[in-house]
DNA sequence: ATGACCAAGTGATCTGATCATTTTCGTTCC
DNA sequence: GGAACGAAAATGATCAGATCACTTGGTCAT
């Protein structure tokens, strides 16, 4: 702590990283959009190109930029996000996915309330668009497919909630591969009954009724906490 | 999806990324642990020292590791975690910002009620002490300390949960700095009424009493909020 | 003992080049 | 005219080696 005001060094990394943030907001970049290439970058701020990469490393791995080889530097989807789930966590044991789980059954349930609250026809579309496309995938017999729709269901449903910290906790929580862990757990639940409860949550949410959309959300994330839970102790 | 099974092209780097994480685990390190030096990792696997700097900064913008200059590479805090804040998060708004409470308003009180359900000893203790150093840091007026140790004490308090999820959680929408962000919008609450209210919650927890400790944690998150947006509203 | 100093280890940054992939666009062939 | 092809440009990925800056631990004089 040599310097006044406690300002600790900043190295050229971070003054680098922090200026192409501000770089991309300057220009009212999108996720998606192109940014600019690295040699390019380089020129811009004077620094050699291994530095750029460095910087660049950073920021892609809060998702905040994205580069695809042969072609150029792109603006990532998660930039601005407050939270994030680690994109270099391990495999989750199976005490651990249990405990996300619980974790989902608690935040999840008071989310559908207040998204019964703040929903908008926009949101309910989306919605509704997930539970065709599940009923589909159903009867198409793709089940890799139907279990992301389902959690998709779920960010939707945060979404549905009109705050964005909140959706991303929960997609934060949802993003772990939890279909591949079921099936590593042999775990096969009954895909027409997930189906159903989240029918009858979106309809819950459709009709404004808090209450009800809470309590089939959090029967609905206890229920497959105890198959889970249970499978857990009998591997 | 060219390859068979579905496996999609791996660069260099993420598998760089992902053995650097194998070789501290099979080393069983531990966060602050010193891992190896930046030309060692280079001879190990047989790359450019470049290459390993840019897998070391995407393990480092996610806490997995830490680079200290003239010293070493470093096991970081957040190895292995599921959820994290976002480190280059910009600073929120004053609507962010109401929205993150709002979220914590959400979140906290049940996971309240979960930690008086599983607290230990040892979780009482370090809840404790918080409150403690907290009631010191009012009589010396140190209020920036103050703010971070309040802040410690929800953390304590997911943390005694149990559930090192919800703790993660907890942890994310309570780094933002929201200290700062208070002072921004010259918000002064009643530090010695927080103090009481951080008891009144220990006493709850400590008494096994989950019903109290989830309403009073609710009040006190609610508090907070209508002050906040109360003052975002008159700027 | 204690302090100043120095040297080895290590991260930080630079320079410049080469390889791999994607994209673009002109050409050719139907 | 349009589609398939292929060369060239743009761009990211990786390498090699060098130099600068910071930390640390030991040495040495006091």
């Amino acid at each position: 702590m040599s310097t006044s005001g406690g300002v600790v060094r900043r190295s050229l990394l971070d003054d680098l990283a922090a200026s192409m943030l501000d770089l991309i907001a300057e220009r009212k970049l999108a996720s998606g959009d192109q940014f600019e290439s690295v040699r390019s970058l380089a020129e811009r701020f004077k620094v050699a190109v291994p530095t750029v990469r460095e910087a660049l490393r950073r920021l892609e791995a809060t998702g905040a930029v994205e580069l695809r080889h042969g072609s150029g530097v792109y603006v990532g989807q998660h930039i601005g996000r407050l939270v994030l789930a680690n994109p270099l966590a391990p495999t989750p044991s199976a005490d651990r996915l249990v405990e996300l789980l619980q974790a989902r059954a608690l935040i999840e349930p008071p989310v559908a309330a207040l998204a019964a609250q703040n929903r908008t026809a926009e949101a309910l579309e989306r919605l509704d668009e997930r539970l065709t496309e599940a009923a589909d995938l159903i009867a198409s017999g793709n089940h890799a497919r139907l279990a992301e729709v389902n959690m998709d269901f779920h960010r939707c449903l945060a979404q549905a909630s009109g705050n964005a910290t909140l959706a991303e906790v929960v997609e934060s929580v949802t993003v772990v591969n939890v279909r591949e862990q079921l099936e590593i757990l042999h775990i096969h639940g009954d895909r027409q009954a997930d189906l159903d409860e989240h029918r009858a949550i979106l309809d819950a949410v459709r009709a404004a009724d808090a209450e009800l959309a809470e309590r089939l959300t959090r029967e609905h994330l206890d229920g497959v906490l105890t198959v889970v839970s249970d499978s857990a102790q009998h591997p």
